[in-house]
DNA sequence: TACCATTTGTACGTATGTATC
DNA sequence: CGATACATACGTACAAATGGT
């Protein structure tokens, strides 16, 4: 009854070739058993978007003119909107119509966060992994960040920094300052696709750090010290340095992750 | 038409406890507020699963039943439905209900390779940032990786690696090979984010290569004996040696992307 | 086999809120 | 302001899949 492991294996409905047109090949007669219409009709509009080369934000024909084109009832159109919305794939505007998505990572963050608050009740496994992937992929690609930041002098992270010692001091979080950070850290690299993993993963990790409790305030002088050393072992150009204290961020939450899993 | 209603049981029926179904707030007049209903639905859904602490494959209440205790129509309900499925928060079956999803990755493979795809058109900047981060990732936990196999046989991934060898002398892919080996190196780690991630970003990858043409068989050799390296080194203890090899192993596609960009 | 109950899938009609002109 | 176009929501009916009798 429990697991049911589609997990690791993703349907074959997973085609992203895109081969060809928009007609659904099945207009007139009755019911040609499409086991899903909606996954159909979903295919259809993402080879729509391929084939005339629509960007972000591009405008979508209506649901009544897929209806035609395709061959479907409105219900199966919406319903097929419905699933690309969630992915941001397309995005939908009242009274304006649909439009070609942001294709961010939101996704991932809807997926992720709601995983780790289900898996919460069990421990703190969820958030946990999390954790340490975010810290991952600061090591990761700490060559890199290293590489772009010696020598330089970032007033901007600078100023960042300052900012969460004081607020620190003061014993008030600095979320705001510790996400504009961390994505600064990561502004230089070309690739877009780890920046927007790197800031869905942080909303992740804020949206479920409140079930936490107040645990967490005890460290904020130490978190704040540690973006500190980070940004000085980055200028420096000291990988190793730069690697140890990436560690360091990371260390008080994962000890309190651990002890309470 | 719209009668119906205000006659069945207005029962707040707002028990605190498990058996609680967040009651929508139903206005007495059928239609006063659009902003989202779809939404508010979906959150219901989804603290109704956290709620009674349901786990993936339990299974929900029906539509109708949906329907019913929240005070929407089922339009609603199933675009609701829709949105989490495409999520994977839960999972329909035809004819049988829906249950509570895998909660795996696979929106992140949806999303991403529709993006890296989309973008393929105007280069190949989408799967190199993919591959970007599958890098940062092995780079990432490579420390637990080299911790976790030092001293130890391994007799499997061996075998993967000569499988992998012998293919690629016969100008033959791997990707089975592949991505056993690549969670078979990740398998002792206790954390199931980090293992779907790179799955899934394998998957991504999968699904953009084949636009890149044949020009990759060109360097099957070489990606096998880096893995070879790769395990080599991790059993040795060697923790730079490993962080070099992981490199390498994908120095020559990234060659390639960067050529294509 | 046949039948039936349950549940999801599809279609269609209708009414209403909302944005744009 | 009205007119139009569009998305949103509701309701109903039927089709299709599943599981059991």
């Amino acid at each position: 009854m429990y697991i049911k492991d589609e997990s690791m294996n993703p349907r074959p409905t997973n085609s992203v070739g895109l081969t060809g047109l928009t007609q659904l090949t099945k207009p007139a007669t009755a019911h040609t058993n499409t086991p899903k219409r909606a996954e159909s009709v979903m295919d259809a509009i993402k080879a729509l978007i391929l084939e005339q080369g629509l960007r972000p934000g591009d405008s979508l024909p209506t649901e009544a003119t897929l209806c035609e084109q395709l061959g479907v009832s409105r219900s199966s159109v919406r319903e097929a909107i419905r699933k690309l919305e969630a992915l941001n794939i397309v995005s939908v505007e009242h009274g304006r119509g649909s439009f070609v998505g942001s294709l961010s990572l939101d996704p991932l963050v809807q997926s992720l966060a709601f995983r780790s608050t289900l898996l919460s009740n069990e421990g703190f496994e969820g958030l946990r992994d999390v954790v340490e992937v975010r810290r991952y992929l600061d090591l990761g690609c700490s060559e890199q960040v290293v590489k772009t930041l010696k020598g330089t002098k970032q007033p901007e992270l600078r100023r960042l920094v300052g900012e969460m010692q004081v607020l620190a001091s003061e014993g008030k979080t600095f979320e705001q300052q510790d996400i504009a950070y961390h994505l600064g850290l990561l502004a230089q690299l070309p690739n877009t696709v780890i920046k927007q993993l790197a800031h869905s993963l942080w909303l992740v990790h804020m949206a479920v750090t409140p079930q936490l409790g107040l645990e967490i305030t005890h460290h904020l002088r130490q978190t704040a010290d540690a973006h500190e050393l980070m940004l000085n072992a980055a200028i420096a150009g000291d990988l190793e340095a730069y690697r140890d204290a990436v560690t360091e961020h990371y260390r008080p939450l994962e000890e309190i992750l651990s002890a309470r899993i």
